[in-house]
DNA sequence: ATAATATGGTGAT
DNA sequence: TCACCCTATTATC
């Protein structure tokens, strides 16, 4: 679930059915107990996202959330459901409701906190406002592998497993090829794709990096569109060449690619 | 019933 | 490089 056009799909939809309105918050799970009832019954007045990180603004203060690995927002029009599990904070307005599940951090910080936190954070491919080049300059300038560069939340903001396995197959490129060995040319442009693909993550709700002519199976309706071209398809055939995707530990996380197309 | 898995990240060694 | 944190769902016994 949470890659960076996840966070900014959650942002845009609490803005629309929470913020403007006083909310309700509470944490039954307890573990958000002590800032729930801080910002209690205060106006949401805005929400943002930078990379995998979530924020909700209440007058001076601002909800932090990232979601990690596990974290989950549920939401709904209406009366929210009897809280059950581990419930770690749930706002409540009028007509609408929002639960947080599992998240790696939920917790209250001021200004100065999130402008500490945003200093840590390279460039977001979904900001608008977004300057990729610190980011290129960083990736070309290291011996680091890209595919580990692509991870590092202080080269870019956003990306997680999935697009950056996608990314390197759709430019033809190997991850554990060193940084420094890139044309900043090819920096820039998976940049550019990452923009086009994460927006349309943002729109879709989920990640589809396939051009039409490489699915098998065509978006059509109740029918599942064949998505990725490398992610999760290890010893299955590359939808390009045929040849058998490989996984590889990268950076502790699972990598994904063609040992032909990435060459 | 228990284990394994997952699109993430931190802090100690 | 490892241990660990967070939770739900699916697979395996």
């Amino acid at each position: 679930m949470p890659e960076g056009h996840s966070i900014h799909r959650l942002a845009r939809r609490h803005r629309r059915l929470l913020a403007g309105r006083p909310v309700a918050v509470s944490s039954p799970q307890g573990r958000f107990a002590e800032a729930a009832a801080t910002i209690d019954g205060q106006v949401l007045t805005s929400t943002d996202a930078w990379g995998k990180h979530l924020f909700h603004r209440y007058d001076d203060l601002w909800v932090h959330v990232h979601l990690g690995l596990f974290g989950r927002f549920g939401d709904g029009r209406g009366e929210p459901p009897e809280a059950r599990g581990a419930l770690r904070m749930r706002l409540v307005v009028d007509d609408a409701w929002a639960d947080l599940r599992g998240p790696t951090a939920c917790e209250l910080m001021d200004d100065s906190g999130r402008a500490a936190l945003l200093d840590r954070l390279g460039p977001d491919p979904l900001r608008p406002d977004a300057d990729p080049s610190p980011a290129v300059a960083k990736v070309v300038r290291s011996r680091r592998t890209v595919g580990d560069l692509l991870l590092d939340q202080s080269v870019l903001a956003g990306v997680g497993n999935v697009y950056r396995a996608e990314v390197l197959f759709r430019h033809g490129v190997d991850p554990f090829t060193p940084g420094r060995d890139l044309d900043p040319g090819v920096v820039e442009a998976m940049w550019h794709d990452l923009v086009v693909l994460m927006e349309a993550g943002v729109s879709a709700g989920r990640i589809v990096t396939t051009e039409p002519e490489d699915r098998e199976r065509p978006a059509g309706r109740a029918r599942r569109v064949d998505s990725s071209y490398v992610y999760g398809r290890a010893g299955l055939p590359c939808r390009r060449c045929r040849s058998i995707v490989r996984r590889a530990e990268l950076g502790a996380r699972t990598v994904f690619w063609c040992p032909v197309c990435q060459a």
